[in-house]
DNA sequence: AATACAAATGATAGGGCAATCATTTGCCAA
DNA sequence: TTGGCAAATGATTGCCCTATCATTTGTATT
């Protein structure tokens, strides 16, 4: 038996097939009555639509492109989390790629998945190459940067201040009475490198005159990195007093670096991370962390994406951030 | 100006419409000098293959669906990790739905990507409802199911033994010389259980005739999760000499607790993990796993399903895992 | 040179849906 | 009642590509 179609239906309830596809797509435009016969003979002949007809005919579909540099990074789970909750009550499919940080693999993606055209496309940073950029704006579809305040967003942008965000985490170690605080970073993306910005403003601001103590690569972050950059760190400025990482693995290894050589956190060594990935408030000691609003940030996005005034609303919306402050920088 | 489509290329070609197709899908089938004809045409008129349209006239696709249960559990992270290579190399597009460990959400899944017709589905494990198992098997795709060996697969599957890898765990801890040694475990998936059948018969097989020491759950497996249960396992059976995890992040959080109790890794209790995330190696002490192949499942889940031969293929692909002992087993 | 056959290319006919414009129906005001 | 208008429904056409079968061209064989 072959699958059925919009004629089946059309028979079944014994109205043309144009109309049938109106009571589907858009019920308050027929009657009630019409629409229960197109109902019982949707379940009748086990009529289940066409995408790829759909999408022809109407050269649209209802499904959201998410791009997003990593899924093992944690800081994404929570992100998508929030998107796949909005987009499932917004009705809408979402179709995840992953650019791996990689500018020409996103345009890859792009290329790929903005054929047939999206609803809308959820990016992370500004970070696309040229390229890209061009084929987002010649599309026809909104487009949402997430996660950065980019400066020059393509459409708008939904996220927080990466750089406030360690601002604030150095003010509160500077408070806690550290006074030789050091940075380590990797995968040094644009959101990473406004986290080392805060850090160096905000330790110039503070009139410490410190000279700056960081140990930064380019390298994936996680936490064996973590060790490696504290003992690079130490060996440079064995003076250290804290730590501020540019995200939460790193810290994870930092601390395990400072069991391993004996060193006392907070005593000898504070430690601050950035996201908050749960996993740190289970640490011993429980790390500080700046709390990154991930799972709102998701469902955000997806609500401006898909905002029919779109063209009305502020094209930047910062959701801010929370200082989470626990034993890892209470000396 | 308006999109180019196959005519226009065809015209600029001046070859047929139907002649352009075949030389973009099918280069081997046409002369060198016509493909090279229609190569140029395709860079001079920007044409981009609508997918739409392809979908509707074959009724086929190129993408992959993808059904994993979480995308917080970093174990998934391996597993697209070798779909997306093996996918990329194959030249498939793929579609990752998350199922959060719900079968009627999975059936939901299914139901929607299913249409248009992929050219494969990965699932993850066999438990889905009886629903979705008959849309798959209705569905003509080949399915493959990864990391569990499941018993009665819908076509194939591509995984390892968890229950096995719990046996050779507990053997292992039982040599190490410890005597009392309990499991914990959460998010109780049918591979969890196999774990804990495993913990189960290899102690009863060991001759000990000791009681189990079990603290399970249903819960969300997460590092503070470990700890909890730690906490409940310990009040039982405060003789427990060492753990035996579901999986990592139980293992990190029951080291932790241990910590915060003031019980030595291993002296005191000795500590073992599922799947070895790369973390658990970082930890202080290192903390034994089971590793297991989540890379090579997630390729070689693709390769099954995009095989021609699948059918003349064993149905069970037993990838195996190899125990990492480390200091947390090691008294 | 004639035949046979394979390789290369073409013509036709949908695939299932939605945009657009056209028609019918129902209802109200005058 | 009739004209007018909105609401509801219908007919036609096109979206762009590929499956299928048909034809042409090229090559080898006798």
């Amino acid at each position: 038996m072959k699958k059925a179609t919009l004629v089946d239906v059309a028979k079944e309830a014994d109205v043309s097939a144009i109309t049938v596809s109106r009571a589907l797509r858009t019920p308050d435009m027929v009657s009630t009555a019409l629409r229960q016969r197109v109902e019982r003979a949707v379940a009748k002949t086990g009529y289940v639509p066409n995408k790829a007809a759909s999408m022809l005919a109407s050269s649209k579909t209802n499904s959201i492109v998410v791009l997003v540099p990593s899924l093992s990074n944690n800081v994404f789970d929570e992100v998508l989390r929030g998107i796949e909750e909005a987009a499932r009550s917004a009705n809408v499919t979402i179709q995840i790629g992953n650019t791996m940080y990689d500018p020409l693999r996103e345009q890859q993606l792009l290329t790929s998945l903005l054929n047939p055209l999206p609803a809308g496309v959820i990016l992370t940073g500004g970070e696309q190459n040229e390229a890209s950029k061009r084929i987002l704006q010649q599309a026809q579809t909104p487009v949402v940067q997430i996660m950065d305040l980019v400066k020059d967003p393509i459409h708008k942008v939904v996220g927080f201040s990466n750089y406030d965000g360690a601002v604030s985490a150095l003010h509160h170690m500077l408070d806690a009475g550290y006074k030789r605080i050091g940075f380590i970073g990797a995968q040094m993306d644009p959101r990473a490198q406004d986290r080392l910005r805060g850090y160096r403003n905000a330790l110039y601001d503070s009139g410490l005159q410190e000279p700056e103590r960081t140990s930064v690569t380019n390298e994936k972050a996680d936490v064996k990195l973590g060790g490696t950059l504290l003992t690079s760190l130490l060996t440079q400025h064995p003076d250290c007093d804290a730590v501020l990482c540019s995200n939460d693995d790193l810290a994870l290894g930092v601390l395990f670096e400072c069991q391993r050589r004996g060193l006392n956190v907070p005593r000898d060594v504070g430690i601050c991370g950035f996201n908050d990935l749960g996993i740190v408030s289970e640490a011993v000691p429980r790390v500080t962390s700046v709390c990154t609003p991930r799972f709102e940030i998701g469902q955000c996005a997806v609500e401006t994406v898909l905002d029919p005034h779109i063209n009305t609303r502020a094209p930047v919306l910062d959701l801010g951030f929370k200082l989470h402050v626990r034993e890892s920088t209470q000396p």
